[in-house]
DNA sequence: TAAAAGTATGCAAATACATGCAAAAGTTAC
DNA sequence: GTAACTTTTGCATGTATTTGCATACTTTTA
């Protein structure tokens, strides 16, 4: 049997079934499990295929969004996910809004992070899932397709089960006077019940967002404990902030 | 015998089989294998087969795997997509698991059809959201990595509460003996737990998958209501299925 | 946290390869 | 026909690849 012969099955093999297991292929191609192994690092140097501890999965499965869509101030969420990172620590357990800036702390957690994450956005939960060492729960229900996040009563109830140490959120519209406010009335009950249950709360959102209102409020400015934008906190924009006793700059 | 006649014939075989062995055409020919080696060489910079170590291979059978993101099988997966769609009605609550199959499915919905999916995959749930007409409602929970699927017993739990209409699902394994099987148990959990939430239960599978067994069993053959796959039913394939009551093929 | 399963590495045997060379076979020119 | 030439072939040599095993190490699981 060649080896190319051997690939050639291989992949056909996890094109079937999305996985293949080292000590299956050994047996059904009547080689030792060295062999495999080592056609398994070859495949997958190629790019063909992603291989795990055990044996070798679809590369397509489990990178579905590999779509290089920009992102609006890219950059500047980049800089808030180093800071919100910060305040990650072994074993929390972190809820998760939906929207771009989030997706750019998922993106950014570091490999090493032990960690359960709750979200209400399947494509945050995707992108947590890449993450080898942190659990990831999704928590299900209505999908509001303008926000791409689940909403509804059976969202809010099983938030009210879950104690998550901190929840990030992004929001719409933040300002001094009427707090944080958003447009999609089923989003903000959403976002109140993820407030509501968690033990710390960070807002985070690029500076651009600052001072503007939209029509349905969510919550006061008092009751947020972290507010995390791309700029120092000692930035001029943040002076009306700084007296208050929350929320933390960052 | 001429060297020509030598090439047509490595040619022929390598048409035939798909691959040669230096060594068989050196006794079938009866010249030394260093000549064979020549051989292979000249054809390979002709470009009409593909050298590797111990032989050749030709190149169409090798070529297929430079595309590591299209889905191995679309058309056949497409095909399947316009035969369970057919099963849709307005109204409906349909229930979706994960896979390549059922996300082209989830693309290929029309537009106008106007019902209520429930997924347990991100994946699928985010596909569903792009249609206007549907509503989508993730059923969330513990997300595995290697499936991209909700699993866990919150997920379990959730089903017992559904009565969907129909459910859809892939499978790895599909055997007349051995009914449906796969190899991971958390998704053979969910999936039981599907099957027995609703009325009519859909199995999509292409072809080539016909008669593999996984290590674990989901459920009899017969308790399937809809087999589908891009053969046409009366293909022989189907032959030992088609006395049974159950399931009915597409 | 200990056992089990899976992995990486070095090594040796077997096999396959490229290369140079000379003999054999085929070709051309006279 | 045969000398001069080119091409092809087989062999010897040294090199490279492949493979299974032994070993030590890491990850996973219970």
């Amino acid at each position: 049997m060649l080896k190319e012969e051997r690939h050639k099955i291989i992949i056909k093999e996890i094109n079937l079934h999305n996985k293949v297991l080292s000590a299956d292929l050994s047996e059904h191609l009547q080689v030792s499990e060295d062999t495999i192994r080592r056609d398994l690092n070859e495949l997958a140097e190629q790019g063909l295929i992603l291989k795990v501890h055990g044996g070798a999965m679809s590369k397509t499965f489990h990178y579905p969004f590999n779509g290089q869509n920009t992102v609006y101030a890219l950059e500047a969420k980049q800089v808030i996910a180093d800071k919100v990172i910060s305040l990650f620590k072994k074993g929390m357990m972190i809820l998760m809004e939906g929207g771009t800036t989030i997706m750019e702390i998922a993106k950014n957690i570091p490999a090493d992070l032990q960690a359960t994450f709750l979200t209400v956005s399947p494509q945050v939960a995707l992108e947590l899932a890449e993450h080898e060492n942190i659990e990831v729960i999704t928590v299900g229900g209505r999908l509001a397709k303008n926000a791409n996040i689940h909403t509804g009563a059976s969202v809010i109830n099983e938030l009210g089960s879950l104690k998550p140490d901190l929840c990030i959120i992004g929001t719409n519209g933040i300002s001094i006077n009427d707090g944080l406010t958003d447009s999609d009335w089923e989003v903000v009950q959403v976002i109140k019940a993820m407030m509501r249950a968690a033990a710390n709360v960070a807002v985070v959102t690029i500076a651009e967002k600052f001072n503007s209102v939209q029509k349905i409020k969510i919550a006061d400015i008092k009751e947020v404990d972290y507010l995390v934008t791309e700029l120092p906190p000692d930035s001029p924009v943040f002076a009306a902030y700084r007296d208050a006793e929350k929320p933390v700059l960052l």
